[in-house]
DNA sequence: CTGTTTACCTGGGGGC
DNA sequence: TGCCCCCAGGTAAACA
């Protein structure tokens, strides 16, 4: 499940390699991934330069040359990945981005297919922000400006961090993480944190996003960079997943509960409201 | 506003 | 070996 440490990796790998090359051809062997038309897309998209690669909360902006973006969203298995230009792909390779007298191409693989690539016009980054309510990046927010967001609500902090329109890139791994780091429960109130409580939420929510970013992100099951590479911060996991297992800090059995409709990993004892 | 449910998909695991 | 069922979770939309 690629979250803000997974596509900041993938961000990364593609700057690295991509900018400034050429697309020479596109193939999309599964349509419904594509938001336009395939034909559109494919216009868009021949005979641009890569110019830059963004990143906000798990939402990566492909920015051509014509000032077009490719926004791609991995959801829950998509892949980006830089493999050789001759390769045969496999089943769940929808799209095929062939690079002008480069050895390799641009591939987006999916097995579930809930990823999707969308285009933005011209100026469109900001635009397609407010259309999707994409709040400001985990890495970016300031505690002022979640503090503000958490008072004007009644719903719980699990539910509240995985909303991408109040802070974007948290998804349901690094939520239990972060939620565990701070001995919080995923059940209690957001507006119930204190201005201090806040400050320090947010600082472990960088400093865990950080050490997996560092790590290449965490790789359960699909997850891989844009060159192949898995990431290594399942290694670091507390919780999420040690279902059963004792609590590295007291000792007692991890258990596994429903909060928000996802699977939630807590320690009750010391994650107490 | 808030919470719940469903749809979108496939592969993997449990039960038998 | 195989079949059925359920589960995993990011987002959007429908609904109570």
């Amino acid at each position: 499940m690629p979250e803000l440490p997974e596509v900041e990796t993938i961000a990364r790998g593609l700057r690295a390699y991509l900018l400034n090359k050429q697309i020479l051809d596109v193939h999309c062997h599964y349509l419904p991934i594509l938001c336009q038309d395939p034909e559109v897309f494919e216009r868009a998209l021949v005979g641009q330069k890569f110019e830059e690669i963004k990143r906000r909360g798990k939402y990566l902006f492909l920015m051509l040359s014509n000032f077009i973006s490719v926004v791609v969203h991995l959801r829950m298995t998509g892949q980006l990945r830089l493999v050789d230009r001759d390769r045969e792909v496999d089943k769940h390779t929808h799209l095929e981005i062939m690079l002008d007298g480069d050895p390799k191409k641009l591939i987006y693989r999916d097995v579930r297919k809930f990823g999707r690539l969308e285009l933005t016009g011209p100026c469109g980054y900001t635009e397609f922000i407010q259309r999707k309510k994409l709040g400001p990046d985990a890495m970016e927010t300031s505690p002022e400006e979640l503090h503000r967001r958490f008072t004007g609500t009644r719903r719980n902090l699990k539910a509240v961090l995985m909303d991408q329109s109040v802070i974007a890139g948290l998804g349901n791994i690094y939520t239990d993480e972060i939620l565990f780091h701070q001995k919080l429960s995923p059940l209690k109130k957001a507006n119930t944190l204190t201005e201090d409580g806040t400050y320090s939420l947010l600082k472990t929510i960088k400093e865990v996003l950080l050490a997996a970013i560092l790590k290449s992100g965490t790789t359960v099951s699909d997850y891989i960079g844009a060159f192949g590479q898995e990431g290594s911060y399942q290694g670091s996991l507390l919780i999420y997943g040690q279902e059963g297992k004792p609590c590295p800090c007291c000792g007692r059995s991890i258990e596994k509960m429903r909060v928000a409709g996802r699977g939630t990993y807590i320690c009750s004892h010391c994650q107490r409201i």
